[in-house]
DNA sequence: GGCTAGAGTTAGGTCGTCCTAAATTCGAAG
DNA sequence: CTTCGAATTTAGGACGACCTAACTCTAGCC
């Protein structure tokens, strides 16, 4: 019926590797979302970017479409999108920006890490290499950030060991915290209040049925945590 | 899904006065641009405002009428611009996060004083007002940046002293160093080398007619310098 | 193997910021 | 007081990033 001649008409460009110089905030925060999602094993959805930013499903299918002839992911109508090499470079150096740039702030500017990485969210737009870099090595070369998330190196090497959350811990397992999820900022500050850091480590004494509570033993305290809180609580197993 | 009428409404102490709340990049660098050329004592040109931003004089106009609208600006067409007083509260704060990053990446970060223009010229609109002062303090409350240029303080106040340059003291004159324009960073390495930096003592020894060089003494050195250099070089007279 | 719920896309807008080209206005000089 | 050049504004576009509404595709179920 109607033209639908949208698929081309975009800018001529013979070259095909990818600048990797300028993009857009947007942008930039896109590839962070589709890197993230795709760590599931799958191309991301649409629907999961789009809920992932806050945005709109269709903001989500135009925006995917620029990315796509910029080279930074690759796209198939219908069938989700996946990072180029270009694409996870330009995420992988966003997240390095970010988590250095939390663990600069706390460490070095004493900020509270639930409150981090809002800052962190604007400034890895704007900062450039040679800054973060002058961070990194003011702070030590944190090989973590605050919340126990690998910071990429700058050649875009990360850890990507998979980790258990507390919800898959079995009763009267004992496991060291590893990372907590960090964009909740009042989880963030009621896992301060109750002890809950990376590299503390947890007892695991009960769980009630039906996916209810947990309790726990950190250090000499005992808490009763949810089910939402304790998948969001990454951990390693400990033998006893 | 949420009704997104996010539109801001922060409260300001002064009733019915403009938001100031969340303003765009662009808007912040304007309203700097304006302040500057004010500082002249008459109202901004639009060409003014143009050649400063290296934008066109016709994207001005456009620019102007909306910072009118927000009531950032007044204006009168044909008149040029005035900063209103939420305006100039505006572009102060933009000012004071600039300068205070200046001076925090060159005393915390070692960053060289011809390279951080640039890298304050992307933060200052990313930065939370809380991250600026969290630095200020760290580097001692500056009441300067490190090319001498006044530090406002958070409730906007800054010391706005005119200052002479280098190319009106007679000849024989002694002068302190007080100011040195900081967005060329070819003239910045330019007179580190040559010694020139807020604080010295310098001597103009000979002046060459017809707008010719200056000679100065700079400490036990004696240079050159030409007239273009020496009206971006801002001093206070010295007895003798 | 057909049907439909929900995921995904297209259509058609809006807003902010920029552009070039074409008027228009101002003010200074004759 | 007219006229001309420079300053300024308007007209008309482009682009990126978003939106809502309406349509289309896919996959899972009977």
């Amino acid at each position: 019926m109607s033209p639908r001649k949208t698929t081309r008409k975009r800018s001529i460009r013979s070259p095909e590797v990818a600048p990797l110089a300028t993009l857009t905030a947007p942008v930039e925060d896109y590839l962070k979302a589709i890197y993230g999602i795709e760590q599931g094993g799958d191309a991301a959805a649409t629907t999961d970017i789009a809920s992932k930013l806050a945005i709109a499903a269709a903001s989500v299918s135009g925006m995917v479409r620029r990315l796509a002839d910029q080279g930074l992911v690759s796209y198939e109508r219908y069938r989700g999108v996946r990072l180029t090499d270009t694409g996870r470079r330009a995420a992988l150096r966003t997240i390095r920006r970010h988590r250095v740039i939390e663990t600069y702030l706390t460490q070095a500017l004493g900020y509270p890490w639930d409150r981090v990485h809002e800052e962190a969210e604007r400034l890895e737009h704007a900062v450039s290499d040679e800054l973060v870099d002058r961070m990194a090595s003011a702070v030590g070369e944190p090989a973590t950030d605050p919340h126990g998330h690998p910071i990429p190196t700058r050649d875009g090497v990360i850890d990507e060991t998979r980790h258990r959350t507390l919800s898959d811990v079995a009763r009267g397992q004992r496991s060291r915290v590893t990372r907590v999820s960090d964009e909740d900022s009042e989880l963030l500050r009621y896992l301060a209040r109750i002890g809950i850091r990376p590299g503390v480590v947890v007892m695991l004494t009960e769980r009630a049925p039906f996916d209810g509570p947990l309790t726990l033993q950190v250090g000499k305290a005992t808490c009763q945590v949810g089910p939402a809180l304790a998948s969001r609580v990454m951990v390693e197993l400990l033998a006893d």
